[in-house]
DNA sequence: ACCTCTCAGGTTGTCTGAGGAGTTGTCGTG
DNA sequence: CACGACAACTCCTCAGACAACCTGAGAGGT
């Protein structure tokens, strides 16, 4: 359970990770037959088609491959899934957590490693988030997070880089939602101004405690939020 | 549509087959909704269950999401290029870089949340280090590194185990390579046990800030000799 | 003119029932 | 023992019905 986080998900993604569970578990080893679908539907507790549909899903995922007459064989344990497709499937308040340990320390980075180019980039991300303060929520968010991506930048790891990149897109969907759930900038438009404007400002000095733990505490209060909404 | 020309393989396989080249194509560019199922159903000349299958699996290969009452929209236009080739290119002390980022906020947290259950297996971990002190370098980074995601593991977030994962086969390459470059168990087999042992300790008394710092300064230590060996 | 609310139409989600097609193991016969 | 017929399973496909849900247009009030 607790799939979509934000939203309750559906019957057939429900099962299709239940199924996946236990195959990763090893209830059903690679090369064995799967229950028949009348007997899953039983076991699940849902409907046949809606059994169907989940096993169609883990076979696009390349798990499992059905023969007709014989039945649904396991072909693999591991999702050998890609990492963005990992990320859509897990609870929002757990990619952001891991966001927020890995952004804390680029910004301990980037405060020691910026440069003068990282500075003009960061006021300008900060200018464009106040500018975006007009703006639709999903505007507003997408332009926050160029702020943070600014950041990341700034500590010069191409590795750390594209990993942010990868959240970017799963983040971006629960911050929508979070701020659409929770009327966030119902008071005000421009939430958390001047924290990011401290935490611009500590990145520029080269206070990379600071930069840390402003960044910290702005990450944390909204994973709270999260938490609570899911 | 030539769909029931060969019969050969399932309408589901051969509808699915069908989109995915169509999305492929751009027929339906990223973030667009394609037509309803009803729709595709008449066109591909097949029943709506079949269809519905079809889209089944391509959601589950992460082409396209569904939303009740909404559509099913496109996410992307091929299967999202692997993450650990990425890595695979990228520098061992970039790699090694973020998964000291990444530990070291694991670290705080699993002092935070460890279980009986995680402390037991950290020592069992840590014997178990200690007990490769005698095989060769190969088994010993092994250990070591079981030691470590076993740490990640106690901090309780799916993702940042996966994530953790993720970077264990390239750290593997890059610390086996640095221990034979330089030798590193000519003098001590078992480098590192001290300090090893002191972080398991702080993490089970639930020292956040003393895990940190201990296994910031081991693993900085490490990514010196990478950096100067790179 | 603007905003809010309601509602109808369209969409996906789920279940049921029915029959078709293929595979596999059993059993009787030679 | 070899072999063919057969029955019992399996997945495949379709049709229909209703529920849950989203979206946009229009009514109504401010």
């Amino acid at each position: 359970m607790a799939l979509g986080a934000l939203h309750r998900s559906p019957l057939v993604d429900q099962a299709a990770e239940s199924l996946r569970e236990q195959i990763a578990e090893g209830l059903w080893p690679v090369g064995t037959r799967l229950p028949g679908e009348t007997t899953l539907a039983k076991t699940l507790g849902v409907g046949r088609s809606t059994v169907r549909e989940a096993l169609r899903a883990l076979a696009g995922a390349g798990l499992v491959q059905a023969r007709q007459g014989a039945g649904v064989f396991v072909i693999a344990t591991s999702p050998a899934e890609d990492w963005t497709s990992r990320l859509r499937r897990a609870a929002v308040a757990d990619v952001y957590e891991v966001r927020m340990l890995v952004e804390v320390q680029a910004a301990r980075l980037a405060a020691r490693r910026r440069t003068p180019d990282d500075v003009t980039a960061l006021h300008a991300a900060l200018e464009a988030r106040r500018a975006a303060a007009r703006d639709g929520d999903a505007a507003f968010v997408d332009a926050d997070i160029a702020l943070h991506a600014a950041v990341v930048a700034a500590a010069h790891n191409p590795v750390l880089t594209d990993l942010f990149a990868e959240f970017v897109p799963r983040l971006r969907e629960g911050l929508v939602a979070l701020v659409d759930l929770l009327d966030l900038r119902a008071g005000d438009p421009n939430p958390g101004d001047h924290t990011h404007a401290a935490f611009v400002d500590a990145v520029e000095r080269g206070d990379a405690d600071g930069a840390g733990r402003v960044l910290q505490e702005e990450l944390e209060q909204t994973l709270g939020r999260l938490r609570r909404a899911g």
